[in-house]
DNA sequence: CCAGTACTTGACAACGTTGTCAAGCGCTTG
DNA sequence: CAAGCGCTTGACAACGTTGTCAAGTACTGG
């Protein structure tokens, strides 16, 4: 039973099979009123031999630009959880729609994401969800002044009023920083991102704005950025509390600098006397003693707001931007209740 | 300057604007040869003040299902970095060759595997990627049939002649017990998911083999199978630890499983006595201690060769079925290497 | 019994593109 | 100078589908 490489069948294979016109045979497919049973009956059957299926890209073709079903989404690498948990929840949502997702990594490189929202806009996907990369982009401009469709997540771009999802970066790295000083600690390193990613600055900046406004000097020498792999953090903040003053507490300000940061602090056996608190959840989280504090982000969730916040786009041409930006409570595990010197 | 929502320019808008036929434009933009300079300038032109872009449906259409440029991978869950890995993979290959992939949780059902693949279909991918789901799949099956180019990965479909991608999960678990055996342990728990899962049947029986060549007899109560989220495996491992009689050594054969099982292991500060290894790494494996000895699988190498697998089908589809099973060598991290009473 | 109506069916154009073919032009060559 | 050739250009069909329209049939009511 070896069928050679068979052309798939077409709504005129159907029909010539099936004795109608091919009209006939489309009004069945679209379930249209007014054929008469016979015919529906016949060609149901040739449909079933044939194992005939429409062509959706003639489909949406035919019907012009107007929805293609499906969406894309440029993200920055689909291996790292975080992402990909967010495409999870954008996932969930098309779904529901009857919309399928594109997707693709840019690695951050402003070149690779032009090139996949360009592939996707020759689609012509109906929409793009977008974590923006560093630098221009003039793919995305021109997009954005054609009128295309676009929901900005997690990273804010330049461009000011557009569709916009992410994290309540500031306000979660405030809600940190307090959370430490009120458990008695005045000197605090911060360890994160390299501060052009914005959503790193935006947490930097949490930090100092809280630390200034409860009266505290803020020494240049504890805020520690950069670019850098879970291993190199490690050895990076083990030279850091090997050097000369110790902080009583340090803020990690990404999942990966936490990772190391945490490793650092059980290498040199100071996890219980050194406080710890996160931004992004991680998996190791509650297993290591004292468990890491964080303030978390719910990837899944900013997918699904941001496919919700597309959609909506989509029904409604008209609306004004949106900007839905998710704030989440700290997850108190221990590393974060660390008693400092402070009253 | 607010464009109204306006059409996205054709060849015929171009040809339009730039004076000649919309046959010249698709010459301009295909560059083919024997095109006067003048009229490709002022093609050239009039493509870039439009800001047009040809539509792939169309070509694709016209070009005769030949190629639509997209593969089609169905996964379990994205949001598990297993497969979100494997994505990456895939994504990595499927960029060289120009070509989009199409992705969509099954969750292991598989009746939504068989709406994502028959999506894929509608959209007439090149050929597709699944890990598949338990179950019968009459689509796939009919697929098979057709002729569709499909490359299964990590777990085998019933159908056996098929191109096929996985790890080698026999071997892999007859590897990581030996090594519990070689370090003085014959009382060995295995713990994994349940059995119907495919590749932790085989991974269950190569447990079982190997402890059966070494003259051990396997006691059903050290088989604990299921299939749980990580907090629960957590809960079964501590309930299993604290009863009558505890193993020397926990083979711990999903990375969940692992989890739990570490978490267990250091709730009942028990984890420099038992000895662990698991199958799948994990992220937590390094930063605890003792570091976790895995057999790892490599998921990204797994989709790249999938799709190189699918991408060498689609350039010869007479070539007969491969099958490529992927052996890892053991990660060493220490506890898996806890001695044992035996000598 | 005839006009009018409702239903069923098919012919044809269109979506945006590429492949095929032929027409038009200027040039060479015998 | 006529025949032939090569280059450039456009008209048209086709891919597989849906929308529009008109033709055909079988009713109904007056």
């Amino acid at each position: 039973m070896t069928l050679p490489p068979s052309r798939r069948p077409t709504l005129r294979d159907v029909a010539l099979a099936a004795e109608v016109s091919f009209k006939t045979v489309s009004r069945v497919v679209n379930r249209e009123d007014n054929v008469s049973p016979e015919l529906v009956r016949r060609v149901e059957s040739a449909i079933a031999t044939l194992g005939y299926r429409p062509d959706d890209r003639a489909r949406h073709l035919r019907q012009g630009g107007s929805s293609s079903g499906a969406i894309g989404f440029v993200l920055v690498d689909v291996a790292n959880p975080f992402f990909s948990s967010i495409l999870r929840g954008i996932e969930d949502v098309a779904r529901k729609m009857g919309c399928l997702v594109l997707s693709g990594s840019s690695d951050g490189d402003p070149v690779r994401q032009d090139q996949l929202i360009q592939a996707f806009i020759d689609r012509r996907v109906d929409g793009l969800i977008v974590v923006p990369a560093d630098g221009e982009s003039s793919v995305l401009e021109h997009e954005l002044l054609r009128g295309t469709p676009v929901v900005f997540l997690d990273l804010e771009p330049k461009q000011h009023n557009v569709d916009l999802v992410r994290s309540d970066h500031f306000g979660g790295a405030v809600r940190a920083t307090q959370h430490l000083l009120d458990h008695g600690h005045g000197d605090i390193a911060f360890f994160g991102d390299a501060t052009k990613v914005y959503s790193a600055g935006l947490r930097l900046n949490g930090f100092i704005a809280t630390m200034t406004a409860a009266g505290l000097a803020v020494n240049e020498h504890r805020i520690v950025t950069g670019h850098f792999e879970p291993d190199s953090w490690y050895e990076l903040a083990v030279r850091y509390l090997m050097g000369p003053s110790r902080p009583t507490a340090i803020f990690s300000a990404q999942n990966f600098v936490t990772v190391g940061v945490t490793q650092a602090l059980h290498q040199l056996g100071v996890q219980h006397s050194i406080a710890q608190i996160g931004f992004d959840d991680v998996d190791l989280a509650s297993v290591v003693t004292p468990g890491i504090t964080v303030v978390p982000q719910h990837p899944s969730e900013l997918g699904r707001r941001a496919a919700e916040m597309l959609f909506s786009r989509l029904g409604d041409r008209g609306r004004p931007m949106m900007r839905d930006i998710i704030e989440s409570p700290i997850i108190v595990r221990g590393s974060g209740e660390i008693l400092g010197p402070l009253p």
